[in-house]
DNA sequence: CCAAAAGTGTTGAGTATACACCCATGA
DNA sequence: TCATGGGTGTATACTCAACACTTTTGG
């Protein structure tokens, strides 16, 4: 990569590479509505447009890191991530649907907490190569999934970005490079890791009523539950705590929960 | 990229960026084992060491036409690709296991031929992209699984590798850098593939007896299967044609079946 | 006729689904 | 007291797992 030799086109396409970027589309619930953060590039093959925050991966760094940075810089979420070991994020393989003999953790930076205390969760969905993809140059791009449990944890997006706004998963402007597509990618895994893991704990605040999490996988996957069935099969499943606390409201006080574990589990949800 | 500027160690650290290569771990049958081709490296951080197949993704290059690239190099396979419309591969999301809806193709030079032609099975898997998985540079790889249905079908590797070779995927030999996780990480994904797509038609010769599927399924996914549960799940499913003809032996001849369609279908096979 | 592999059904247990009414509260 | 959302049980259909003997051939 040192370019001290003459620099003619040829030499230069023969030496060029690929350039590697991550990409990551954020979720996260408004209203029980599933809402994505777009932002709005100021400049290279899409300005003007809407895409799913993302930047080049520098040497030395880890995907999820570079994943984690770019968001940071686009949503000033993980301030707290370098200082505190608060911020957990799992990149795992549970691809399919083995139990625990396809559990995996990778590339990880710090251990994750057992706790309720990590903010966010990270996942890698899919690498991105087509050349055409972006018209202006080659570069490949590591898509990752990210959760949160409140959009209004996204302060402000950096100057790197001409703009910055949640939209509904449903009706998403039109988008730059090949984002779309990422974005349907995104979706299709949530669907479906909703429907066999508990990855639903990192989209619900640390407290939340039955309803709420029904409606979450209701609207989510697109279709009606069964409310009887749904709240047998979960509280089958072990991992909802009763807090005892009730919400109060305009009707009928409904039971609080939280999930007992957030680590991410295999278990059947529906 | 354009390194005319004054070549600093600063600078340089400050513009390299990772680097782009793809690891392919090829699955294949013998006697009805499971097993994966290596390669022994002749340089680099493992020379000497053995590995998966792989190398840099060229500019402008897909990542599967990278794979396959480099599949060819090593193993002689894919020779008859660029010249015929046979070899069909897909890279697409069976990611859990939502339906039609998470059907997707990716980045696919050619359509995939609906029959029998298609001469191997291409997925991408993962990115592992930590620093320190190659001690010497920072190279970010694109993992694949392939699938092929004979192992003679490797002919010679090329000058590139010191040797290649096949090996029992429970009695792999230490592997340079992180290939080890990689080799796991692609034998899950197949475990988990082989109970919900169709895909052990990649594994298999054109046709087969009902026993050799079984045997299949019971070696890879280390358990014992009921047959008469197992023949009737899979007869059920629509997926096998009956060929009429049989496979005479030593004992009682069996009939003879094959894969009625070669592209992937979301199925449940167990 | 014997050894070896191919082929074939039934039953019982557990799981998934469909379905409707009463309850607790605030206004 | 009424409107609104919270909370609960049962009957049935279906799916899955366990299980053993007969058939066909070559040697």
């Amino acid at each position: 990569m040192t370019a001290a030799a003459a620099d003619t086109p040829a030499r230069r396409v023969r030496l060029a590479r690929p350039r590697l970027a991550v990409d990551t589309v954020l979720f996260a619930l408004e209203g029980e509505r599933l809402r994505s953060y777009l932002v709005q590039l100021k400049q290279g093959a899409g300005a003007g447009k809407w895409a799913f925050p993302g930047g080049l991966v520098r040497h030395g760094e880890l995907l999820d890191d570079a994943a984690r940075r770019e968001l940071a810089a686009a949503t000033g979420l993980y301030d707290d991530w370098r200082s505190q070991d608060a911020a957990g994020s799992v990149t795992d393989s549970l691809d399919g649907r083995l139990a625990e003999s396809s559990f995996r953790r990778i590339s990880q930076t710090r251990s994750l907490a057992p706790g309720l205390t990590s903010s966010a969760y990270l996942e890698q969905l899919f690498t991105f190569g087509d050349p055409s993809r972006d018209p202006l140059e080659h570069v490949v791009s590591v898509a990752y999934m990210a959760l949160i449990d409140d959009p209004a944890r996204v302060r402000a997006c950096s100057g790197k970005y001409a703009a910055g706004e949640w939209y509904e998963v449903s009706a998403l402007p039109p988008l730059a490079y090949d984002h779309a597509l990422v974005g349907g990618y995104a979706l299709n895994r949530l669907r479906a890791k909703l429907s066999y893991t508990n990855i639903a704990a990192y989209l619900l605040p640390p407290s939340f009523t039955f309803a709420e999490l029904e409606e979450l996988y209701a609207n989510v996957l697109e279709r009606p539950l069964d409310r009887r069935n749904f709240r047998r099969r979960v509280m089958a499943s072990g991992l909802l705590r009763p807090l005892g606390r009730m919400r109060r409201g305009a009707h009928r006080p409904a039971a609080l929960y939280s999930f007992a574990q957030r680590s991410v589990q295999m278990i059947e949800m529906l």
